[in-house]
DNA sequence: ATATAATGTGACGTCATGTTCATTATTGTT
DNA sequence: AACAATAATGAACATGACGTCACATTATAT
């Protein structure tokens, strides 16, 4: 009886799969797709470059692999963050929460990931970023917009604005403000209280 | 008496360093730098390679003449815009409406111009990143933050965070804003009224 | 212990691209 | 018109990267 179905040989090369992506992640992260090269990954990742074929394609498909694998996991973090609660304040808390501790915890990656859904990357014609920005929307409309939505209902929140809109505003600035920590840490701390982003979005700015 | 100071040579000269320029912004607007060779962008602006080197240094110079520049142009833009009035909420106004202009009328160069300011670009190691995000940031300190600054000392404005915090807010919703029109103009509208974007920061969302 | 299959290796072919520089063309001056 | 100075040209060069494949090494089965 093994622990599941994979055979050890299978396992292993899953391990090895891990460690090359593991290597081009801190290589990528660190100077840009174009500026690492094939070699570059299969010496730090300790193989030789034509092992690197037997895993990917080619440079863009591990490339490819790396970043969905990790945006994926992103979302799926935020996803059970705020699944997390029953009461849509809380929900909000929670998403904002789970944002701050992926880019805290990631820095590296972050940077990477949003040099793909931010502007258009090397790879315009693959669409990668299109593909990427896709999923993420989908977080943004099927799991944070709702959140939004219900709130009105309950009449716990005013209408504003469109629950869509509103979860792209609150998205934006999350992003906005943890930049500035992942930029200048030094001058910008590190927002552990999730109530000072959405107190922008809580309290109204125009006297009555 | 000439119209200015330069002689017909430099004037042409210049000329020719814009057309380069021009040829350059549309190719590395469209294909991204790295998949942008000297040969193609001469070919473009029906020039010999060997001539852009009398203009440029080398690749990295003509690229980074080009994003400084278009920035600028940007920034100025914004900058004269909140300066046209005296009045705070009509200020913001201008700003939100004078972003929405410059991401309308030059959306090619503004997803370049994401590029160099989002995510770890190319060239991490020449800084080009930094600088631009730095001239911008000065933008948000020096013109923006002020606004809402003088707004509270005026009383027009609840104090919901602090001036610098609120300038990174409102930009950070009017990128987010002009993205989905620029990556969907189907499915999101360009935003006319400046109000839409500025409701959501002057109305707070919570029921009392 | 031997054979066979699976896996790993890295030198090398091929190609693309940034940059140079000897040559050619253009402009301005006497 | 002749000459000098300046500018433009593009073939050639140097570099470096991707991806292949014939061979070496390791693992598995008999």
């Amino acid at each position: 009886m093994q622990k599941n179905r994979l055979s050890r040989r299978e396992r292993e090369r899953l391990n090895q799969r891990r460690e090359i992506l593991d290597a081009a992640l801190f290589l990528f992260s660190k100077k840009g797709y174009h500026n690492v090269s094939m070699h570059e990954i299969a010496k730090k990742a300790e193989f030789a470059v034509g092992t690197l074929y037997k895993f990917f394609k080619n440079k863009e498909d591990l490339y490819s692999s790396l970043i969905v694998e990790q945006s994926d996991k992103f979302h799926n973090a935020i996803i059970a963050a705020v699944r997390g609660s029953e009461n849509e304040v809380e929900q909000l808390r929670n998403y904002v929460r789970a944002k701050s501790m992926v880019f805290r915890d990631n820095v590296d990656v972050i940077r990477l990931y949003f040099t793909e859904t931010r502007g258009a990357s090397f790879n315009v014609r693959t669409g990668l970023d299109k593909s990427i920005r896709q999923r993420y929307n989908n977080v943004l409309l099927n799991v944070l917009a709702p959140v939004f939505e219900r709130g009105m209902k309950k009449k716990l929140f005013n209408r504003i604005a469109e629950p869509y809109q509103l979860a792209v505003a609150l998205d934006s600035f999350c992003n906005a403000f943890l930049f500035l920590w992942l930029e200048e840490p030094d001058q910008n701390p590190y927002i552990e209280d999730p109530d000072i982003i959405l107190n922008i979005l809580f309290q109204g700015l125009m006297a009555s």
